[in-house]
DNA sequence: CTTACCGCCTGTCGGC
DNA sequence: TGCCGACAGGCGGTAA
């Protein structure tokens, strides 16, 4: 389940292996994804140069000469950098090829992500209205509480909403708010502006931390030691309802909230 | 504008 | 051992 730390470690394994080259071709073996593999990713490809990759919340966007490819990988979905000879999977449902040998191969199982292209990144509607990122300063005690005040909706999805914040997947947004200390289902707008301050603070660490260990999920593009887990190891309540508090040795509490796991504990979060 | 809920997918897992 | 339902979940879309 790419978040965040994922999708920034996907871009950068890839990165250096597509920058700078000349696509030859695009294979698309499934084109049912979250939405129709745009057509252009196969008509307009060949002969364009990548320019660049970066990243948007979890979308990759990857810069060509003719216009941008914008990449989500869903719940299920990777990025690997191969040789264009590799056999084809059950789910590698598109393949770009590089003049040079060299491939970048798209899969997703599950097929929750997609792969679309656009010539006018900056007006894309998957891209236009999301929040800020959770590492710029834009990210801050005065915008959360600020948009925060009168929602009714509970806080965990107040920082689950990527119109609001990008990047706060269900792990991290289960890790966030008990190193804050605030109940998930506390009304957001009831949370307390210095309550908020710690939030913010504590999203980003989680952010920081999971992004500098590799994530927990992709491990496996470039000189990857492909040790799975770093992250694991370092969560605090997602997974472990039931079990006990690592702060105070309090039993886990497990609910659903939007039919998402969600665990807390009753006496170090309020 | 808000909020709550739906549905897309398939691999995995627990129960019988 | 095999079958089957529940579950996982990002997030756009839609209804109220």
């Amino acid at each position: 389940m790419p978040e965040l730390p994922e999708v920034e470690t996907s871009r950068r394994g890839i990165d250096p292996h597509i920058c700078g080259q000349r696509i030859a071709r695009s294979v698309v073996r499934q084109s049912q994804l979250r939405w129709p593999v745009s057509p252009q990713i196969i008509s307009l490809m060949p002969g364009q140069t990548v320019l660049s990759s970066s990243r948007r919340g979890k979308y990759i966007l990857i810069e060509t000469t003719a216009g941008h490819i914008i990449i989500h990988l869903g719940m299920s979905g990777s990025v690997r950098i191969l040789d264009s000879g590799a056999p084809a999977g059950k789910h590698d449902h598109v393949d770009i090829v590089f003049s040079n040998g060299v491939m970048l191969r798209y899969t997703d199982p599950r097929r929750f992500g997609c792969m679309l292209w656009s010539d006018a990144i900056e007006h894309h509607p998957l891209l236009v209205s999301l929040g800020p990122e959770p590492l710029s300063d834009a990210f801050d005690t005065q915008y959360l509480y600020q948009r925060s005040r009168s929602r009714k909706t509970p806080i965990k999805s107040f920082i689950m909403d990527s119109h609001v914040v990008v990047g706060v997947g269900n792990i991290y947004a289960n890790e966030a708010l008990f190193m804050a200390g605030i109940r998930p289902l506390a009304d957001a707008g009831s949370v307390s502006r210095i309550r908020m301050a710690r939030l913010v603070v504590c999203i980003r660490q989680v952010i920081a931390h999971a992004i500098s260990v590799g994530g927990t999920t992709l491990r496996d593009f470039v000189g990857g030691d492909g040790k799975p887990g770093y992250f694991k190891q370092s969560l605090l309540v997602y997974g472990r309802g039931g079990e006990p508090c690592k702060q105070c040795g309090g039993v886990l509490q497990e609910v659903r909230l939007s039919a998402r796991s969600t665990v807390f504990c009753k006496r170090c979060q309020r």
